[in-house]
DNA sequence: AGCACGCCGACT
DNA sequence: GTCGGCGTGCTC
């Protein structure tokens, strides 16, 4: 074994391969799968990582060049996280290396760094003979006397570091490289607990750059732009270089040149996190478990003894004790002295919930969510793979966990949107973790209330071509106490009984009555949609596309109402269509209002609100939950937040001010998800010895989301809801790529991305799998539009985007690739940018 | 993505 | 001529 295979830290479409290198004799010991090495590429050093080892070939070896260093001690990525790495790249259609770095801590992006040493003395006679009839030729000047006393002293010197101590002396130093008496050389270091940007700033005043620019030569048009707009900007630098690339589409070769010139600096900028602190918690033991814990708890252990794969969904109601299962189950992988991860949502990543797992586990529970410092997620992550905690609690990205003997994956709320990265690589943690734990023969537990359509219909249909869990339902509160009374109160009545406020009668009266029981109160805002549907305030008519059935979406510059699917366009209604209205307007309230509001209702009412704008801060989101548990509030008034893994006694009411408005996005999911949101919120009530109680406004209170989420009804709901999935083909009767093209010139884009739509009926015709979606028992495949995005420019470059739908065993996501990368090749200018998103969430 | 190479237009 | 901007192609 003498030759890796290394992906190199290039995220580019022909650097998209595996390199191969010679492994040096001394390195050997040190080098695995998985290793980060250093590696000569082209004329730099780049960071990689190690895909495989192999013989050294017979031949072929001419252009191999050997591995430069190793690293790390400890491979960062362990075999199976390779594996998990190839996955990945053909599932979702990214870079091999976007798909590797994803998986762990920034900490570890290493980046070239130049050197400076002097250069070996002990050459051969040849070269010293020449080299001394230079140097008798050219006597070395002061300046160039001091770099290399400077460099002789230290030994090695970074380039940055001595033309920082030699302002001036950048071309002597090139020309001492050049005579052969200094030498360079690069090395990869990490950047560890620092989160840089690169920031853009004048070196000289202002009135200077303005003469510099003047007397600019007449070539240099792109420089020329670069600095005017750096003029514009003044008062605003530093500025970002990133968004100046994006801005004026130049590249960094131009802003490069403009630095030389000493006109500008560019600056490593940290970028600052808030860190995290541990705190102390008491120690908790495993409750006794209810029968119908008993049972779910049997079927995951008995798996989790086998020490096979497997996949559970565990369905249980708001309240039914997921929790303790998932502490127990944990509680044996240990035993068998594997290890753990808990997925969550981030937005319930909240210390509340850390707090259980530390209380039954101790130091052995590592933590890791996005309010971490890059120095501090690497600490955490170390802990992991130094095998100094063997459970880890995390967001989405904590499915990597460089654990080596992983037992059991938890992924709570299964259903939740973020566990979807809508950034590259877009990769889904669901698909990981079963995935994952496939290869290592772990097991994986869906724990929800309200399951995704996906996993529910997985599970009851068995499908072969998907992963099919294996359903554990728990249909009744742990506690004994009944699920709450939800009231739907109809917004349409109480605007033609008069009452124009946010607020019915019947919250009204609710939330008075709390108060003088002194019991409190969780008011849910769905902000989801603010402003950009367009409703009936009379009848509750909503504007929605012919062809998709789905909402419009309101566009205020254009005035008009547009469909994210198929493109259609309409004038905004000044009256309603339906009843003739004027009441009809462009929906939305933000909390703030409703503050405001329940302030004038109820003179010296303790609100406490919690959204963005209050949660920014380090910390705020607890303290903010401290003083409602400790009853500094009598109303905790917030966005979805408010909705999950909350439990405090006293809360005997849930009001949400409006149901409708996650029901009317331009999304498919809109009813899931309203479901999903209304009995996650219900949830919060009443969930100890006093009963509770949910008040629903809305203004379409027929719709199916709405009546099955007032009776706690999932099945119903599911029901319903995959009648319309299936007659209108949606997921989980098809699986959906999202492909957006986005390039500067509009005319070009539309005729690039007909072109794609074209070429990806004809290729898929040719493979024969362009067929009608209605056969369900048959493979097929079909492509919307291209239509403009729902954003449809984005940083100076317009989008449009085709959306596939597909069905059958047959990889269209490589087909997807394939003409993607053909479409990229042909336009031969590489301004197009192709983003593929497989199994898209969000749609807007 | 960078970085070198090389073409080409503007100036000493 | 030659300096430097900017497009092109390659990286084991």
């Amino acid at each position: 074994m003498e030759m890796a295979r290394v992906i190199v830290d290039v995220p580019s479409k022909d650097t998209d391969r595996p390199f191969d290198y010679l492994i040096p004799e001394d390195l050997r010991p040190w080098i695995e799968v998985g290793s980060r090495v250093g590696v000569p590429f082209g004329h730099r050093t780049l960071q990689g990582f190690v895909v495989s080892l192999h013989p050294r070939p017979e031949m072929d070896t001419a252009k191999m060049k050997p591995i430069q260093e190793v690293l790390d001690v400890m491979p960062p990525l362990s075999p199976e996280l390779i594996e998990v790495g190839e996955w990945m790249k053909e599932r979702y259609a990214c870079r091999h290396i976007s798909a590797l770095q994803s998986m762990l801590p920034t900490a570890l992006k290493g980046k070239a760094e130049r050197y400076i040493s002097l250069a070996h003395s002990d050459m051969d006679m040849d070269s010293t003979e020449e080299a001394d009839g230079l140097f008798a030729l050219l006597p070395e000047s002061e300046l160039e006397q001091q770099i290399i006393r400077f460099v002789g002293q230290k030994g090695e010197v970074s380039l940055q570091q001595l033309s920082r101590a030699f302002p001036d002396g950048a071309a002597t130093i090139k020309a001492l490289i050049g005579r052969g008496r200094l030498s360079e050389f690069q090395q990869i270091k990490d950047k560890l607990q620092k989160k840089t940007m690169k920031a853009i700033e004048l070196a000289v005043s202002s009135e200077e750059a303005s003469t510099a620019l003047a007397s600019f030569p007449a070539k240099a048009q792109r420089q020329k732009e670069v600095l005017q707009y750096i003029l514009e900007m003044e008062d605003f630098l530093p500025i970002s270089q990133k968004d100046l690339l994006q801005t004026l589409g130049v590249t960094a070769g131009t802003v490069k040149a403009l630095a030389d010139k000493g006109l500008i600096t560019l600056e490593d900028v940290e970028v600052f996190r808030d860190p995290y602190r541990g705190r102390n918690f008491t120690p908790s033991t495993p409750l006794a478990l209810t029968q119908e814990q008993q049972v779910v708890y049997r079927s995951i252990v008995n798996k989790l003894d086998e020490r096979e794969h497997g996949v559970f969904l565990l369905h249980g109601v708001t309240g039914s004790g997921k929790t303790e299962i998932y502490l127990q189950t944990i509680q044996r992988c240990l035993e068998q002295e594997r290890q753990a991860i808990v997925l969550v949502p981030e937005i319930s990543l909240t210390p509340q919930m850390v707090e259980r797992f530390k209380a039954r586990f101790g130091d052995r529970v590592a933590v890791m969510h996005s309010r971490l410092s890059d120095g501090e997620r690497y600490d955490e992550w170390r802990k992991i793979r130094e095998g100094r905690a063997s459970v880890v609690v995390g967001a989405r990205s904590a499915v990597f966990a460089p654990f080596d003997r992983l037992g059991l994956i938890i992924m709570d709320e299964e259903h939740e949107t973020s566990y979807k990265q809508e950034e590259t690589p877009k990769y889904h943690a669901r698909d990981v973790a079963i995935h994952r734990a496939s290869l290592t023969g772990a097991a994986v537990i869906l724990g929800s209330a309200t399951p995704s359509l996906e996993s529910y219909h997985a599970a009851k249909s068995q499908a072969q071509d998907h992963f099919a869990p294996q359903l554990l339902e728990m249909p009744s509160r742990a506690l004994g106490n009944r699920l709450p009374e939800v009231q739907i109160v109809d917004m349409r009545e109480e605007l033609r009984d008069g009452n124009r406020s946010m607020f019915s009668r019947s919250l009204h009266a609710a939330i008075t009555t709390r108060l003088e029981r002194g019991e409190q109160t969780v008011l849910l805002l769905n902000r989801r949609g603010y402003s950009t549907f367009v409703m009936c305030r009379s009848c509750g008519y909503v504007a929605g596309c012919p062809e998709c059935d789905i909402s419009l979406t309101y566009h205020q510059k254009s005035n008009n109402l547009r469909c994210h699917y198929c493109g259609y366009a309409a004038q905004a209604p000044e009256v309603c269509p339906d009843c003739g209205s004027e009441h009809i307007r462009y929906f939305g309230t933000g909390t703030q209002r409703v503050e405001e509001e329940l302030a004038k209702l109820f003179p010296g009412i303790r609100v406490i609100r919690m959204d963005v704008d209050t949660t920014t801060e380090k910390g705020s989101h607890e303290k903010l939950l401290k003083q409602f548990r400790d009853k500094k509030g009598d109303v905790l008034l917030g966005t979805q937040m408010v909705a999950k893994g909350l439990d405090f006694p006293d809360v005997t009411l849930v009001g949400v001010i409006t149901a409708d408005s996650a029901l009317n996005l331009p999304d498919f999911r809109a009813a899931e998800k309203t479901f999903q949101l209304l009995t996650q919120v219900a949830g919060r009530a009443g969930r100890h010895q006093l009963p509770g109680e949910v008040v629903i406004q809305s203004y379409t209170p027929e719709h199916y989301s709405i009546i099955h989420a007032s009776s706690h009804d999932y099945l119903s709901f599911v029901k319903d809801e995959l009648k319309h999935r299936k007659a209108l083909h949606y997921p989980p009767y098809c699986r959906l790529i999202l492909v957006t093209l986005s390039h500067e010139q509009l005319p070009l884009l539309v005729r690039m991305a007909e072109n794609f739509a074209a070429a990806i009926k004809s290729e898929s015709d040719r493979r024969g799998w362009f067929g009608s979606l209605d056969r369900f028992d048959a493979s097929a495949l079909d492509i919307l539009g291209p239509v403009a995005s729902p954003i449809p420019r984005l940083k100076n470059r317009y989008r449009f985007q085709c959306m596939i739908k597909w069905r059958g065993t047959m990889d269209a996501v490589s087909l997807v690739r394939l003409v993607a990368e053909k479409l990229q090749d042909s336009a031969r200018d590489s301004k197009l940018q192709i983003s593929i998103d497989v199994d898209p969430q969000m749609l807007m």
